[in-house]
DNA sequence: ACCACAGTGGACTCGACGGTCCAGAAAACC
DNA sequence: GGTTTTCTGGACCGTCGAGTCCACTGTGGT
């Protein structure tokens, strides 16, 4: 498929569309025909810019979004230095997913093209970027004499990763973010030690 | 809406046979259909028992699971008053939801009927109890003198909530268990000072 | 200017699924 | 035993949403 200017531009509108309609409204279930509507595109262009339909569609407009979650947190997520900066991210990411509230787009994608290879593969690479970061800010944190010795980088990395998921999680059903912040806290004491 | 012994029976059978559908099986998405289908019902049985339909039945198959839950994780959630009953507690959930593997029955049923009050309600439910529990164990740890004076069992019992449901999550995209793992054992790492 | 191909609009098909309806079987109750 | 209510089967309906098709328009190259 050769894309003209106009190409690329329209098929951009769409991903960011649907990217922004997931962001603002919507309670659960997006279809086509919504997409549609809210980017002023029509049938044949939706399926013209991404002939294997609906899970190509939702599949760049995840790739996209995961984009977003890592750069909502940084620089901070990139600079795990020092117990200010451990902070800042904390801080960063209790007001990113506050503001974003009940509502998730990439879960809201996810519901939709699941169980495929290649969701799954969106969120295994996000998440292990994600642990990475964190990986390498325990590293340098403990490389600078700043953190208890014992600790194994890649356990509590994956700690961090579950505690965040897991206080997102909860913040969709109930809506506070208590337990996100608790998770946090707490296992930034356990770090301190 | 009166029931006879055979239709508390069927009704029962109805639910029971949906959950066991969505224990097994399922990649994503149930039907009406598959569960008429599986609990050998008519479309007018489901609808007899459960008037407001799809939402009404779905709720009460994730009220059933959400028993399961907690049941699954009897006696040792009910009594952690011990390292020794903390680190069994930990080894079932973790055996439970590696057996689990991919398939989550009540993240399958929220996927279909997530916004409403009603699912909301029945998360909410399962989550207070469930950290109740782990609260009153570290509470009596704490009375027991086995566990830092500092810690606050609110603050704590819900990091260990956010870290099992994390946990859970990344298992079930991913399907390793060792997120789940590595939260729990940071955590009882962490109580233990 | 022409031509080939990218881009666009929108009507249409088709299947899936939730929900309705009614007629008949089986209990329960007197 | 007869009547009333519950229980059951399954045909049927309406809607919604993914994907197809084709006719038309714009654009870029020569």
């Amino acid at each position: 498929m050769a894309l003209t200017t106009k190409g690329r531009a329209t098929r951009q509108r769409i991903i960011e569309g649907a990217a922004a309609y997931l962001r603002s409204d919507e309670p659960a279930g997006v279809t086509l025909d919504d997409i549609r509507a809210i980017t002023g595109t029509s049938k044949s262009q939706i399926f013209h810019y991404f002939p294997d339909g609906k899970e190509e569609l939702f599949l760049a407009v995840a790739r996209h979004e995961a984009g977003r979650v890592l750069d909502d947190q940084q620089p901070h997520l990139g600079a795990l230095t020092s117990w200010a900066a451990w902070e800042r991210w904390r801080d960063s990411v209790v007001a990113r997913y506050r503001a974003q509230g009940r509502h998730c787009p990439l879960g809201t994608l996810m519901g939709q093209v699941g169980g495929t290879p290649g969701a799954q593969e969106v969120i295994a690479t996000l998440l292990n970027q994600w642990q990475s970061h964190v990986r390498k800010g325990i590293a340098e944190m403990q490389a600078a004499g700043l953190v208890r010795e014992g600790l194994d980088p890649d356990r509590v990395s994956a700690a961090f990763i579950a505690g965040v998921q897991g206080g997102v999680l909860v913040l969709l059903n109930t809506g506070s973010v208590t337990h996100l912040e608790a998770v946090l806290d707490t296992l930034l004491e356990h770090l301190r030690g």
